[in-house]
DNA sequence: GTCTATAAACTGATAGAC
DNA sequence: GTCTATCAGTTTATAGAC
């Protein structure tokens, strides 16, 4: 999160006042790529769009991101590496109804702070992971099967019921990731143009209370 | 579904044995267009692709649809029609653990059966919708007000806990399409090239189980 | 490091012979 | 109704002046 660096200052050779270090210009780039991408998919964005977003010529674009899929990779790669550090409190000792429903929160919110990562992510996997390489079958997967391992253990442990851990971890996802992906259809069918922060908690509390009872446990009051 | 027509065999100007009738053609033309568009967004499909999976020249392709836009369109329209008519079993009158657990089943086998149209659909509503025009504001609105009513009837009736019954929909939906847009990832993360179809069925009643439990009704015994 | 101009390739759509 | 050839517009990427 917090690594601003020491941004050099470096000298202004095209005017304004705008920071003009690498890394800055770097960030607003790639700002302006996942908006594009997650409105357009990666066939769908144009780097000429992408420039405009981020305020310079295309050619510059090229400068720093050699082609469009260098630039879309490290899209990529930023959001996953966002994601593997969520669910850390989904531990052997932790107690699983608090675990699960801090997790769900979290997805839930991060569905409403964040939802144009989850797009662009979301728009990834549907059209087959092209451009994800190993990611899927290897960090995601070791991943999933540390929690589901995690969640076994409390399952022997008689402390819930009985499920497969990594379909309750699709199922998790799906269900609150859906807040993200699909905004447009649940705007469209609540009438509304988005969703208030307080409706968000309502959905957070019925979606983690549908599930921990679902798996037998009792759903913890919302602090 | 069964609806072949009568299919008039008409003079072959192309040489060649397969069906040559306007309705065969334009079917191969929208099947080969549903996996082109699923595969890589409707930007990223190419007319081209899509005549070459059709094995028609790519002039015939618009010849029989007028524009790209205008065979989106159609492919969009089937899907749609087809979904308005599941969840019938949802109705006043219905048990309601019976009723849910027979259109998540649905679901289930519809993600498993026919993935593609599922995956056209959400890439159209991540990206906004801009194809959909009013149809998820009008027709899916009025469905699922008229289903989240009977649910509503069930919860007065002390049949079932109280929730918020669109948002139930948006969660069944999201558990079960998940295996359908996402199956790349889960393929990836369970290390498989695909479920089998007992995976299927035991996806099926897992879900089922978390979400009936979760709204206070008992699974019943899957047939 | 920045920017204008442009090359090189691709894509939707059509003309026109058969 | 079918097909080849091709146009017109877009898009990625680069060359080269500053």
């Amino acid at each position: 999160m917090a690594n601003n660096d020491a941004i050099p200052v470096e000298p202004d050779h095209g005017g304004g006042i705008r920071q003009r270090s690498r890394a800055s210009i770097e960030r607003r780039i790639l700002d302006a790529a996942e908006s594009v991408f997650a409105e357009a998919g990666f066939n769908g964005a144009t780097t000429a769009e992408i420039a405009r977003r981020a305020g310079i010529p295309k050619a510059n674009l090229h400068y720093y991101f050699k082609t469009k899929d260098d630039l879309y990779q490290q899209v990529l790669t930023g959001i996953v590496n966002t994601w593997l550090h969520t669910a850390d409190e989904i531990t052997a000792e932790a107690d699983p109804a608090h675990a699960l429903a801090h997790y769900i929160t979290a997805k839930i919110e991060l569905a409403r702070e964040q939802p144009i990562p989850s797009r662009v992510f979301a728009n990834e996997v549907i059209h087959g992971a092209p451009h994800l390489g190993t990611y899927l079958g290897s960090e995601l997967r070791s991943w999933v099967e540390a929690k589901a391992k995690v969640i076994r253990g409390w399952i022997t442990a008689g402390k819930m019921r009985e499920v497969d851990p990594r379909h309750l971890l699709f199922m998790i996802w799906a269900s609150t990731q859906t807040y993200a992906d699909f905004a447009a259809q649940i705007s469209a069918v609540l009438g509304r143009d988005q969703l208030s922060q307080q409706e968000y908690k309502a959905v957070a509390r019925q979606v983690t209370e549908i599930i921990l009872r679902g798996c037998g446990l009792t759903p913890p009051n919302p602090s």
